[in-house]
DNA sequence: AAGTCGACAGTTTTT
DNA sequence: CTGTCGACTT
C-alpha cells in the first residue's frame, strides 16, 4: 500500500490524521477541514496495513457517510471500511444477532408514523384516551427515554407531566406489540444493540475485536445509547477517534448530550486531543462575529477561530419593517446578484422553523429566482411509496402488522374499519399476526361475507407473492410483480387523471428505478464479513427505512437553498441569509426560560453564521405575519450579541445614525412602543406550557438551576454502563452497611446504609474527617473497602 | 365503507 | 396558513 500524501494538511490536521492507536479527540471548529482529516486518517490506517474491515466510521446522516466514502475512495480506492450511519450500522449488527433479543433477522424497521400507529393500538388495548395527550407527545417521550437508555423499569415520570404517566403505561405494551410484529422502531435499532453489548460479554468482546478502529463524526450530537454502543466496542481496543465541535451541538432536544464530547478525556484519560482551529471557509469578519456570539455561552470549552482570510464584507444586520419587506428585500438582493453573474447555488437562506419559508418562497417565485426547499423525508413519506414498501415489508416479514394494516385495503377490497377491528381482536386473542388471521378469515365470527372474502383473497395474494419473493433475486422484478398482481399500478392509473395522480405514478416509477439500481449494485458489493449475505430485498428495505433524504439538497443544482438552521449543519455557502432573528422565534419562545436551551439556540445561530464564506446577512422584522396571524416582534438577543466592529446595522427600522452602538440597537429593537409590546405578549399565545405549570407548582426550583432529572439519570446510566463495559475492577466491589470504606479525597469512613440495588445503588458514608456525611453511587468506584 | 365538514393546534427532527 | 382528527353524512 502506497503511503498517502499528507503534504496538504496543516500541522494539527496531520497530527490527527496520522494518529493510529489509542483514543483520539479531534475538536474541530467549523470549516477546519474535519472531513479531510477523517478521510486521510482512514487512508493512513489502511496504509499502515490495518485491515480495512476493522475500521468503522460512524456518522449521523447518510449524506455525511456517502461523502466520507467518496473521499476515502478518492484517496485509496474502494475499501471494505464500514462507513455509515449509526442506525445503519446497528441495523446490520442486529440482523446478525436478532434472535438474542427475540427478533428474527427479517425484522421490520418502522418509521415514526408506523410507530405512532402501534402506539395508538397500545393505547386502545389499554383503553386509554388520547384526547388530552397527543400521540406525538407520547411518542417523543418514549423516544427520548429510549435514547437516554432508560427502560419502563427505570423511567420515572417527571412530576407535573401527565404525558409521562401515560407514556409509562403505554411503553411496555408498545414494546410487546413491536416484538410480536417482529418490528423495531428507529430508536430500538440502537437500544437493542446497546443491550446486546451490555448483556453478552462474549459477543461484545468479539465485536470489539472485529471493529478495532472506530471513528465517530459529530460526536457532540451523540446520545446515551450511541455513547454506550461506541464505548462497548472500544473496551479491549480503545482505538476510538471522535470528532466534533461542542459549539455546534444542536440536537440536545433529541437526547444528544454534549457531555459526551466535553468529558471524552475523562472517559479516556489517555486520549490524545487535537484542536483544529484554523478556519478555511469564512472571512475574518464572519468568524469574528461568530466568535463574539458564541462567547456568550458559559458551558463550553474555550476555542478560537483562526483564519488567514481577509476581513471581507462586514456581517450585515438588517432591521426590516415587516416580514414581507424582509422577504422582498432578500429576493431583490439575490435577483440582483444573479443579474450580476452570481449563481443561485451560491445563496442559502436559513430560518428557525419550516413555516417561515413561505414568504420567502413567494418572494423568490415572484422574481423568477429558482430555489429549492431542503426538507428531508419527502419521498418516503409519500403515501404511494409507503404503500408499496409496506407490501415488500410484509413479504419479508409476514408478522409486520403495521404493513398489513397499511395495504390490506389498498386498493380497496371491501375491508373496512369494522372488519379490521374484528380481525385484530381475533388475532390478538389467538396470538396470531394479522396476516395469519386474514388467512383464516372464514373462521372469524362476525365478519361480513364480503370482508371475509376480501381478507381471504388478500392472504392468498400474499402467499403467491411470497413465493415469487422467495425465488426472485431481483427487487425490481419483485416490485413489478407486486404492482401488477395487487392491482396497485392499475389503481393508480385509474386514479391518475389529475396532476397528483401523475405524480404518484411517477414516484412509484422512481422507486422501481431505485430498486433496479440496487439490483445492479448488488453483486459488486463487498461481501459482509462473518455473516450470511444480506439478501437484496432486505438491503432494499433497510435502505428505504433508513435513507430518508433522497430529496435532499442537491449541491449541483442551480437553485437557491432554503432550509432550517438545523439542516444547514455541515454545509457552506458563499452568501448566507439568516432570517426572522426575532425574540420568540430565534431564540424560540419555548427556550427562553431555559438557560441550557438558550445556549443551544445560540449554537444554532453560530452554526448558521459559520456556514457563510463571503457574506452573512442577518435580519429581523418588526411586524411578522406568521401562521396566519400578525405579531409585533423584537430583534433577537443574538443580534445584539453579534453586534461589534465586524457588523454593520442597516434596514428601515435601524436608527438613523446607523451607528453600531448596542444601546441604539436595543432602542431600535423596542421601537414598537410599550403598547405594541403589550400587544405582542397577547399575540404570543399557545397552550399552557407544562414547564410553566411546573415552575408555578415548584417555585423552590429556580429555572436557572433546573436540569432535567431524566437527563441526569441518563448520564448516570450511561456512565454506569460505561463502567460496566470497561470491566473496571473498582466497580466490582460489593458493599454492606456497616463496613469501613475509603474515599480518595475524604479519607476513611463508615458506610451506614445502602439504598437501591445494582450498579446504581447509593451508599451513605459518615467520614471520620471533616467531610461529614456524603452519598455515593457505589458502582462508580469512588469508594473502596478500607 | 368512504367521503365531507368544522374545530383545532402548530420548534427544530440527522435515522 | 397548513395538516390532522373526530363526528357526521351518503
Amino acid at each position: 500500500m502506497q503511503p498517502i500524501s499528507l503534504d496538504h494538511l496543516n500541522d494539527s490536521q496531520r497530527q490527527a490524521a496520522t494518529h493510529v492507536g489509542g483514543p483520539l479527540l479531534v475538536l474541530a471548529g467549523p470549516g477546519s477541514g474535519k472531513t479531510r482529516v477523517v478521510t486521510h486518517r482512514i487512508a493512513h490506517l489502511i496504509g499502515q496495513g490495518i485491515p480495512a474491515r476493522q475500521i468503522v466510521a460512524l456518522s449521523f446522516t447518510n449524506k455525511a457517510a456517502d461523502e466520507m466514502r467518496r473521499r476515502v475512495t478518492d484517496l485509496v480506492g474502494p475499501q471494505a471500511v464500514e462507513m455509515g450511519t449509526f442506525h445503519r450500522f446497528a441495523a446490520r449488527l442486529l440482523r446478525r444477532h436478532a434472535t438474542l433479543v427475540g427478533l428474527t433477522s427479517d425484522y421490520s424497521i418502522l418509521d415514526p408514523d408506523d410507530a405512532s400507529a402501534v402506539l395508538k393500538r397500545a393505547a386502545r388495548k389499554l383503553g386509554l384516551s388520547l384526547t388530552h395527550t397527543p400521540i406525538d407527545r407520547l411518542a417523543t417521550t418514549i423516544s427520548r427515554a429510549k435514547n437516554d437508555l432508560l427502560t419502563p423499569d427505570t423511567f420515572e415520570p417527571r412530576w407535573g407531566r401527565p404525558a409521562d404517566e401515560v407514556a409509562l403505561k403505554l411503553w411496555p405494551v408498545y414494546q410487546e406489540l413491536l416484538l410480536a410484529a417482529n418490528s423495531v422502531d428507529f430508536d430500538d435499532l440502537l437500544v437493542h444493540v446497546a443491550r446486546l453489548l451490555l448483556d453478552n460479554p462474549e459477543l461484545r468482546a468479539m465485536l470489539d475485536a472485529r471493529h478495532r478502529y472506530i471513528l465517530v463524526d459529530e460526536y457532540q450530537d451523540t446520545n446515551s445509547v450511541q455513547y454506550c454502543i461506541v464505548r462497548g466496542l472500544s473496551v479491549d481496543h480503545p482505538n476510538l477517534a471522535v470528532t466534533g465541535d461542542p459549539d455546534q451541538a444542536i440536537y440536545g432536544w433529541r437526547g444528544a448530550s454534549i457531555r459526551n464530547i466535553l468529558e471524552f478525556e475523562r472517559d479516556y484519560p489517555t486520549a490524545r486531543v487535537v484542536k483544529l482551529e484554523h478556519n478555511y471557509r469564512s472571512s475574518a469578519n464572519i468568524l469574528g462575529t461568530a466568535d463574539r456570539l458564541i462567547a456568550h455561552n458559559s458551558r463550553r470549552k474555550p476555542k478560537r477561530l483562526v483564519t488567514d482570510a481577509p476581513a471581507g464584507d462586514r456581517v450585515r444586520i438588517v432591521l426590516d419593517s415587516t416580514s414581507h419587506d424582509e422577504a422582498d428585500r432578500i429576493a431583490d438582493e439575490i435577483s440582483h446578484g444573479l443579474a450580476a453573474g452570481r449563481s443561485p447555488r451560491e445563496y442559502c437562506i436559513l430560518f428557525r422553523t419550516n413555516a417561515l419559508s413561505r414568504s420567502l418562497e413567494v418572494a423568490l417565485r415572484g422574481r423568477g429566482v429558482p430555489y429549492q426547499l431542503v426538507r428531508g423525508l419527502e419521498f418516503f413519506k409519500r403515501r404511494e411509496i409507503r404503500d408499496v414498501v409496506a407490501w415488500l415489508r410484509l413479504l419479508k416479514n409476514p408478522r409486520d402488522d403495521e404493513a398489513f394494516m397499511r395495504v390490506v385495503n389498498v386498493p380497496p377490497r371491501g375491508i373496512g374499519r369494522q372488519s379490521l377491528e374484528l380481525l385484530t381482536a381475533w388475532a390478538d386473542d389467538h396470538r396470531q399476526s394479522r396476516l395469519a388471521a386474514a388467512a383464516r378469515a372464514a373462521s372469524i365470527p362476525g365478519l361480513t361475507k364480503r370482508a371475509a372474502k376480501g381478507l381471504g383473497e388478500f392472504a392468498r395474494l400474499h402467499a403467491r407473492l411470497a413465493a415469487v419473493a422467495a425465488a426472485e433475486p431481483s427487487v425490481a422484478t419483485l416490485l413489478g410483480e407486486v404492482l401488477d398482481r395487487t392491482g396497485y399500478r392499475q389503481w393508480l392509473a385509474d386514479d391518475g387523471i389529475d396532476e397528483e395522480g401523475e405524480d404518484r405514478i411517477a414516484n412509484v416509477e422512481e422507486l422501481l428505478t431505485a430498486a433496479q439500481q440496487l439490483d445492479a449494485s448488488f453483486p459488486n458489493r463487498p461481501p459482509e464479513e462473518g455473516s450470511a449475505e444480506i439478501d437484496p430485498l432486505g438491503a432494499f428495505l433497510e435502505t428505504t427505512a433508513l435513507v430518508a433524504d433522497t430529496d435532499v439538497w442537491d449541491p449541483s443544482s442551480e437553485r437557491v437553498a432554503l432550509m432550517t438552521f438545523h439542516a444547514a449543519k455541515g454545509l457552506e455557502f458563499p452568501i448566507v441569509y439568516l432570517v426572522a432573528m426575532e425574540d420568540g422565534i430565534l431564540p424560540h419562545e419555548r427556550s427562553l426560560d431555559h438557560p441550557e436551551q438558550l445556549e443551544e439556540e445560540r449554537r444554532l445561530v453560530f452554526v448558521g453564521i459559520t456556514r457563510g464564506m463571503q457574506e452573512v446577512h442577518a435580519s429581523c422584522a418588526r411586524i411578522r405575519d406568521y401562521r396566519g396571524t400578525r405579531r409585533i416582534s423584537a430583534p433577537s438577543v443574538f443580534l445584539t450579541e453579534m453586534t461589534g466592529s465586524e457588523t454593520v446595522l442597516t434596514g428601515s427600522e435601524a436608527p438613523l445614525s446607523g451607528t453600531l452602538a448596542i444601546d441604539d440597537f436595543a432602542a431600535a429593537g423596542s421601537m414598537g412602543s410599550g403598547a405594541d409590546l403589550d400587544d405582542t405578549s397577547q399575540l404570543v399565545t399557545g397552550p399552557a406550557d407544562e414547564d410553566i405549570s411546573q415552575d408555578m407548582a415548584a417555585p423552590e426550583t429556580p429555572p436557572a438551576r433546573r436540569t432535567s432529572p431524566a437527563r441526569d439519570r441518563a448520564f448516570q446510566t450511561a456512565a454506569d454502563l460505561a463502567e460496566r463495559l470497561g470491566g473496571l475492577s473498582k466497580a466490582k466491589h460489593t458493599y454492606e452497611a456497616g463496613q469501613r470504606v475509603r474515599h480518595v479525597e475524604y479519607g476513611e469512613g463508615l458506610l451506614t446504609g445502602i439504598s437501591g440495588t445494582g450498579p446504581r445503588s447509593v451508599g451513605t458514608v459518615i467520614f471520620d474527617g471533616p467531610a461529614g456525611t456524603r452519598k455515593f453511587i457505589l458502582g462508580h468506584g469512588a469508594l473502596e473497602p478500607a
